[in-house]
DNA sequence: TAGATAATGTGTTATTTAAACATTATTAAT
DNA sequence: ATTAATAATGTTTAAATAACACATTATCTA
């Protein structure tokens, strides 16, 4: 080693954690999916899944592996959400938290076991807009990705991502409904996604529903690509 | 202590830095302040200002520090970047980086003083679209800041904070130009803009120019706000 | 001091996009 | 056959955006 290379091992370094924002869709709500903590801090508290982040691994490694942990979901959309790291939001030492914003299909949600884990005593799915009293300074953390979901929504097509592989028109618009809390129109909301082009029709509808079939629609694009609309 | 409490200094910790990604515009381009590194690796690199987050300090404040202590700036706007954690960024040790966006506005480039410090033994505005190499991933963090640049131009306010108190409606024009690479319509420009009602005329025009001397306009908001356009 | 130079300042029309709005169609259940 | 439930569909109006050219006001200089 150079001598004159700074001993960067010699400041004193904070811990670091990676926080994951997983939303669904549940019984036409949003859902984020919380786990009650084993230990203090926060002892018996609802928390977002997380943990440490080893030496060895990234940051959306890290999160990919705290999710499937403490939760055993794998497979979810994820995206850096926003680093928090004021002096304060661990009462044990200083902890800087990375926090991911994750989206789950609700394709998923009926396969998925759930486990609790060492770290976790329970876990469960939560409307978003009618939490429990959270852990840490985890409120901050999904106001945050709330306001990321409506954003991406907006502008991306990251919809698809909440939804399964063939969905109904109805499908999509609830979960922009449920997402911004208000209606939309339903004719201008049908033109409007399909002049996107983003879509197509399948050859299959909707069964064993008491009402007219609802064509069933696919992402033109292969899993994986994330359009900004605009 | 509660016996049950993890100890959270077991785990080994990366080191943390910021790094900030400052713009201000200086003849008619977009700049970004760069430091020479003094020391290796990537001695006499060109970098980003930024370093290590000390153990008491918030993340933002760390970020205003090293701006001051490697380049003499102050009171600029600052907001969260990206988190980089890629495994091997530094070639030391597991270093994760916080990145800062800021800017600067362009009255402010007179009166600072840009002074070497201790880590950079020179700093220096670029060319954001003609930069040189730059040291570990600090290219990658200069593209970032470009697109949250350009999005931030496109749906708020925070052009204004590129410009000196006073400013005419073509340097507010050729701000939007050189971030987006492209013209606007001048007449088209105005209406929009003014249609905001966001700016208003002061009753002073630019002087000493040879020409038509324009009106000088200023943003209403006191300074600090910025305003989501949408 | 007249003419060249250089940038400012201003309106109208066409096009595109967004918003508002109601009826008929299809299936299962009774 | 009737009912209940949701799917599917088009037109009209308003608003936002895009395209486009020339007169004005200052300095400079011949």
């Amino acid at each position: 080693m150079d001598k004159k290379e700074y001993d960067v091992t010699k400041y004193d370094r904070p811990s670091l954690t990676v926080d994951i924002v997983l939303f669904s869709i549940k019984n036409n709500c949003l859902n984020i999916l919380l786990i009650k903590r084993k230990e203090v801090p926060f002892k018996d508290f609802w928390a977002l899944p997380g943990g440490f982040v080893k030496i060895n691994e990234s940051l959306e490694d890290a999160a990919k592996r705290e999710l499937i942990e403490e939760t055993n979901i794998k497979d979810v959309y994820l995206e850096q959400l926003y680093t928090f790291g004021n002096l304060n939001r661990d009462p044990r030492t200083r902890v800087i938290t990375v926090s991911y914003f994750a989206l789950m299909s609700s394709k998923d949600l009926g396969n998925i076991k759930i486990k609790p884990s060492t770290d976790a005593s329970e876990v469960q799915w939560f409307d978003t807009f009618n939490l429990p009293k959270l852990a840490f300074d985890h409120k901050n953390i999904v106001e945050y990705g709330i306001k990321r979901l409506r954003w991406k929504l907006e502008y991306t097509t990251i919809g698809f991502k909440l939804l399964p592989e063939n969905f109904t028109l109805t499908e999509l618009q609830m979960i922009y409904e449920i997402a911004f809390h208000k209606k939309f129109d339903k004719r201008n909301f049908r033109k409007k996604i399909l002049s996107l082009n983003l879509i197509e029709e399948t050859k299959e509808k909707t069964k064993d529903v008491s009402h007219r079939p609802a064509k069933l629609y696919s992402f033109k694009k292969k899993i994986g690509d994330i359009i900004e609309i605009i």
